[in-house]
DNA sequence: CCTGTCACG
DNA sequence: GACGTACGTGACAGGG
């Protein structure tokens, strides 16, 4: 039956990359019915074999067929040129536990499945693809990978797989200009964007046509540069040779390789119908199945067909019962629960600590689950009971697997791209596993799912998630370690009692993940939770693990200076107020002002305590001294407090620096909190508050650089609601203030004055907020009628303002949220209240896809980030809403700038063409207030 | 634990 | 016609 392959032969080599990116993007994210695996590539793939096997009955029949893969991110062009596809995009991590799959289906197919380490599928097709024109047979290349288009021509060709279009000599020549042989030339002159190929700046794939096709070749064309009369392209030939040449060899495929099979392995075999069905019933995929036993003429293998209940039914079905998880305590037993997790390829993982700070936490156990119900809790470091019961005692207790012995076990698993690892709030997770040596990836987060789809309608903390959607309370914290004073740490709670919590959050996550996976895509947040929730989650967790470095001294100082200032601003207010009292007291102060130093105008809230805000305080100041010395006092107050005091408590003692924790799911807009401590509040705006920043600095011979966003929101409100003349202002460059002021008060730009322009500041922020008559009155301190009049100027003037306006809360009124540009959901069940609350309701909803927006937009920026500095001796440090701060090598500092910028700039694309540019303004200095 | 105040974008 | 309002956060101190 075997025979030779050679003349009469036709080999069939599909591009097995190609095939996958197009099931995954052709397909919704399909999971699998009975456990939410994401399987919407495999069946996709499975599909496009299938159709291939059914399409080749005929003259044009394969006698040879193979599926060619990648294998290996390093191959021999990244030795060549070592940005060579670095600005990929990562894989998305739904798609990354599906590889493995395509291959097995290839496998049940029972076609050649080809791949080496280290060596694209390209140069394997390649190799193949010569091998049999050489042996005189014909070659169809089922891709529509332009660079294979080198390969065409003698009996080869190729086939588009999804256009279904074949592609000969003139498609190449069509497409390229020139014939296959000359493509490679082309291609090292053009360059490509996708792959990061260099090529020649400025020349496309037109002109290199132009220019092979006059000189011949590219080795001709380079040596007779000097020939060519457009100064231009002339200039840069001669100049770019040696990237050019890189280049060529960047494109030009292997055809000589070493294969360790023949053309003669590849020969057709007929699938084995029980191996074939078993597996794609084994995917669920039952009109697929169906179809391919009609065909064989067997019987399909029944797919039970998971019951369709409310998830709130499903708990019932195997019930949360904490007595019932595993403690497990010896490797042995750890082996079994590993085995489970490879089998299953994904597993929900929780982590016991000492606290909640990342940075301080020791691990204590592990919980693990794989399925409902069955989960097991690992301890680690819990301490033995003490003798006297009172005070514990530090030594281990016992039945606790070796910690070391434990993590060596599960890092393969953790660390493994094949098995999903699932948590709730994954970055805390991660940073104590990052800590004991562990990277885990890829990573899902069930707490990530429900603010992606869930924000403004409820926080997303696995108790209030566990009671909303599982219909289960968990057992609280409370009850192993107590409140208050008496509160004991995780590695105090007796292990029997720690498995039943333990375990019950592992259990929780995995239900909780379950529910949430298909929903992504019903309610369309797939791609933010995987473009913009998922992404983050490692590059937070590095820039909080590195910290920044604050030095104790300056904050010391400072501290001693605001004591000083302080005590001596008390006196004086004592003095005033004619006696004693509590400075930081609210109530004591109003009643001192307003009580029995008598001033008019003191206005009671609704506690019934006078008020005494900065605001009220400013306006009496002009009345008498003491309201102003109060006001100075708070100043001074709040720093100290609030930053040179607190500040030095959150320096790392083995680090030296502060490690701040993002919640990524905290602000309903998308924007990022900081806390613990928040480094988003650190003062500005007035100097002695400013000078806060100087204690902020770079290391030895290293430099802080700081890079923001100009004016962002204001950007995006000017594309959203589309007013033309704010978005020339923007293009132009201009002081899109003294702009505003021009167009709305008709005083031109070279007559401005900054009073009328802090006015027309205070009208563009107040529409970013959701305008209204009395707030801008009371920003400006004018009277409201004036406030009012400016409003209706300014919509007379931009139109388009009020229009989106209105759009938005008509949108938020009929479907409870707002979306930001990109298609981040911000629910606002508020919206249709009556009375005050309205007026909320609606400012948020104009206010939230503009900050929203924005806060996308850095989001995009930090995921890119890291893989854009990577060859930099640069970290990027911290986020403040619309500013990424950086430290970096002295001697780097500007490249860092120009890297960083070019990533912040172009941060919306490809998914959102803005009508303005972005821009993002940079500093460097020794510490922050010289970055800034 | 809640409220007022104030730091930031 | 009156009401009460700028949007989004977190930390600290005072006071029940």
């Amino acid at each position: 039956m075997s025979q030779q392959f050679g003349k009469g032969c036709h080999l069939h080599l599909i591009d097995g990359s190609a095939y996958i990116f197009r099931a995954y993007h052709a397909l919704p994210p399909l999971t699998r019915k009975s456990d939410g695996l994401p399987i919407g590539a495999v069946s996709g793939f499975c599909n496009m074999l299938q159709k291939f096997v059914e399409d080749n009955a005929g003259p044009n029949a394969p006698t040879h067929v193979a599926v060619i893969f990648d294998k290996g991110s390093h191959t021999f062009r990244n030795d060549l040129y070592d940005l060579y596809k670095a600005n990929r995009e990562a894989m998305p991590e739904d798609l990354r536990p599906q590889i493995p799959l395509t291959r097995r289906a290839t496998e049940a197919f029972n076609i050649a499945c080809k791949e080496l380490e280290g060596f694209e599928a390209d140069d394997i097709i390649a190799t193949l693809a010569c091998q049999a024109r050489a042996a005189g047979g014909r070659v169809t290349i089922l891709s529509s990978d332009k660079d294979l288009m080198q390969l065409v021509g003698d009996g080869v060709d190729m086939l588009d797989p999804m256009k279904n279009k074949r592609i000969d000599r003139e498609g190449v020549m069509e497409k390229f200009g020139v014939g296959p042989e000359r493509v490679v030339d082309v291609q090292a002159l053009a360059g490509d964007s996708v792959d990061n190929v260099p090529g020649a700046p400025g020349i496309g794939i037109k002109t290199a046509a132009l220019l092979i096709n006059e000189y011949g070749s590219l080795e001709d064309l380079l040596d007779r540069a000097a020939e060519i009369k457009q100064p231009k392209r002339r200039q840069t030939l001669i100049e770019k040779r040696e990237q050019i040449e890189i280049s060529k060899k960047l494109v030009q495929l292997d055809c000589d390789m070493v294969l360790p099979f023949t053309l003669d392995d590849l020969e057709v075999r007929d699938p084995h119908a029980e191996t074939l069905l078993a597996f794609l019933s084994e995917m669920e995929f039952r009109t697929l199945t169906k179809r391919i036993s009609d065909k064989l003429g067997v019987e399909a293998p029944a797919i039970p067909e998971p019951v369709q209940e409310a998830p709130e039914a499903q708990a019932e079905q195997v019930p949360i019962a904490p007595e019932t998880y595993e403690c497990v305590r010896d490797a042995a037993a750890l082996q079994l629960w590993i085995d489970r997790i490879n089998d299953r390829g994904y597993v929900a993982v929780d982590t016991e600590t000492t606290g909640l700070n990342e940075m301080r936490a020791d691990l204590v156990g592990l919980s693990l689950c794989v399925t409902p119900g069955q989960a097991c809790y690992i301890p680690l470091a819990h301490r033995a009971a003490g003798t006297d019961d009172l005070f514990g005692s530090d030594d281990l207790a016992e039945g606790q697997m070796d910690l070391e012995e434990c993590l060596a076990l599960l890092k393969p698993v953790f660390e493994d791209p094949a098995v999903l690892k699932i948590g709730q709030n994954m970055k805390y997770d991660a940073k104590i596993l990052a800590r004991n040596g562990i990277n885990v990836a890829p990573i899902d987060d069930t707490m990530l799912m429900s603010y992606a789809m869930n924000a403004g309608l409820h926080n997303h903390g696995m108790d209030a998630l566990s009671e909303r959607y599982l219909s289960h309370s968990p057992i609280p914290i409370k009850e192993l370690l107590g409140t208050g004073k008496a509160q004991i740490t995780f590695d105090r709670v007796a292990i029997d009692k720690a498995v039943g919590y333990a375990a019950e959050d592992a259990d929780i996550t995995l239900r909780l993940w379950q529910a949430f996976k298909p929903q992504l895509h019903r309610k369309s947040v797939t791609r933010v939770y995987e473009r913009m929730e998922r992404p983050l989650v490692p590059v937070l967790a590095e820039m909080e693990m590195h910290g920044i470095k604050v030095d104790r001294d300056t904050l010391s100082r400072m501290s001693n200076a605001f004591s000083q200032k302080m005590a001596a601003l008390e006196d004086e207010i004592h003095e005033l107020a004619g006696r004693k009292f509590n400075v930081g007291s609210p109530k004591q102060l109003g009643e001192i002002l307003f009580d029995e130093m008598g001033i008019e105008g003191g206005k009671k809230g609704k506690t019934g305590a006078y008020g005494t805000g900065a605001d009220i305080l400013e306006d009496l100041a002009t009345l008498h001294d003491l309201p102003a010395r109060v006001l100075d006092w708070r100043q001074l107050s709040k720093l100290k407090s609030t930053y040179t005091d607190a500040l030095q408590e959150h320096i790392h003692p083995d680090t030296g620096r502060v490690h701040t924790c993002y919640s990524i799911a905290g602000a309903n807009t998308g924007r990022l909190a900081s806390t613990d401590p928040n480094l988003q509040n650190i003062p500005i705006r007035t100097e002695e508050g400013r000078r806060i920043r100087e204690a902020f600095v770079a290391e030895p011979g290293n430099v802080l650089v700081s890079l923001d966003y100009s004016q962002i929101e204001l950007r995006i409100l000017a594309h959203i609601a589309g007013i033309d003349a704010l978005k020339e202002a923007f293009r132009e460059g201009q002081d899109i203030h003294a702009a505003t002021a021009s167009e709305m008060f008709g005083v031109p730009l070279d007559e401005m004055t900054p009073e009328v322009r802090r006015q027309a500041k205070a009208i563009n922020f107040g529409v970013i907020y959701g305008i209204s008559g009395f707030g801008l009155a009371r920003n400006l301190r004018i009277p409201r009628a004036d406030a009012q009049g400016f409003i209706d100027r300014y919509f007379e003037r931009f139109p388009g303002i009020k229009e989106y306006m209105d759009q938005t809360v008509a949108f938020a009124k009929e479907h409870k949220r707002v979306e930001t540009l990109f298609g981040r959901q911000i629910h606002t069940p508020e919206i249709g209240a009556k009375g005050p609350h309205a007026g909320f309701a609606k400012r948020a909803a104009i206010n939230a896809p503009i900050q929203g927006t924005a806060a996308d937009i850095i989001r995009r920026a930090m995921i890119r980030m890291p893989e854009a500095i990577a060859g930099l001796p640069a970290r990027m440090l911290l986020q403040v809403h619309d500013e990424l701060l950086f430290e970096v090598d002295a001697a780097a500092a500007e490249e860092l700038i120009s890297v960083a910028r070019a990533v912040m700039e172009g941060a919306a694309d490809p998914v959102v063409k803005l009508d303005v540019p972005l821009v993002a303004d940079a500093g460097q200095g020794a510490n922050w207030a010289e970055a800034h």
